[in-house]
DNA sequence: TTGCTAAGATTACATTATAACAATCGCTAC
DNA sequence: GTAGCGATTGTTATAATGTAATCTTAGCAA
């Protein structure tokens, strides 16, 4: 395996090609729609288009008004259904400290994981992070827990932000 | 230290003496309160109190209807003034996946810990989960993320459920 | 007394999310 | 081909959650 090409471990760098990132991410999308036979209409794709414009957590009301020039008519119920369609195919994540949500680097894949929320840049990057996984299983069995799903937000400043200001105050 | 005195360690089972637990609760805000030279005032003592009535979470306007008959004049943000307030203590914590709140069993310890929350009692155990915290750091660390606050919430079926649910289909 | 501060009251509003029902569209069994 | 079906979208209304801004009050200290 290679992983340079793994987007879990590819940090979320400024160089990265956002361009190459999106269309991964749309290709990956239509592809899974596919297989599963369900259907990635034009207001989905355009919703998840736009959550993926960058990577930062994007609210609701928010994706409502980008849509609004590409489908007047849309109200906030399309928005919601949109989401819970691209949430349920695991094409996005909602996060619940923010009640905002960001597209998904690893979809098709089943996968638990932390959201580093960065508090300056308001990125969010996704960490497989298996140890963390095995400890919090571990954890549940000693409190006879059944999971159905898990929310794991650390909200924070990222390494990227940590430098810029570390720089910006030397200076 | 006894360790079967620690709220920690002890398990939320349905004998355990929930007035005992929420004179302990209570106790133990003022007490830090006294310490901490904060006031717990009339307005906070009786959230905090509603929302120790069991170990579910609780919303913030339930918490304003069951206020009502005490404080007549209660309005949303009577209610959001003393959450902010119990929360800043450490005497509640926020489920962020709920919007909801609870009581918190091991308030004055400086303290992260996983919440579990049962989808079918809706109660809300906390789990300190050293080793959880533990991996936590070291993703972070890996990660350059500074932390500035977690949510780590786990929903499912708590053990009391899952056995209850067990033995019913056993009949 | 006066002025300061923490707390609370009040009003209005902003944000987030869902319910309920109608309309449409593509498919397929007849 | 068309009637019926399920999935999707449109539409309207409203519920639920949360905050801003401004004012008042109580206690206490100068």
């Amino acid at each position: 395996m290679n992983t340079l090409r793994d987007p879990l471990l590819m940090p979320l760098t400024a160089e990265h090609n956002h361009q190459q990132c999106v269309s991964r991410a749309l290709n990956t999308a239509e592809q899974l729609c596919l297989n599963r036979g369900v259907q990635l209409t034009a207001i989905r794709l355009q919703v998840l288009s736009l959550i993926w414009a960058d990577h930062k957590a994007v609210k609701a009301y928010e994706l409502l008004d980008r849509i609004k020039p590409l489908q007047s008519a849309a109200k906030p119920a399309t928005i919601y259904r949109a989401l819970d369609f691209l949430i349920e195919q695991g094409l996005i994540h909602r996060i619940e400290s923010l009640n905002a949500f960001v597209g998904c680097r690893c979809s098709g894949q089943p996968h638990e994981l932390l959201l580093l929320i960065c508090k300056q840049c308001e990125e969010v990057e996704e960490r497989a992070a298996l140890e963390v996984m095995h400890t919090i299983a571990n954890e549940l069995t000693a409190a006879h827990f059944i999971v159905h799903s898990k929310a794991i937000e650390i909200q924070g400043i990222c390494g990227k932000c940590a430098l810029q200001s570390l720089s910006e105050s030397s200076t």
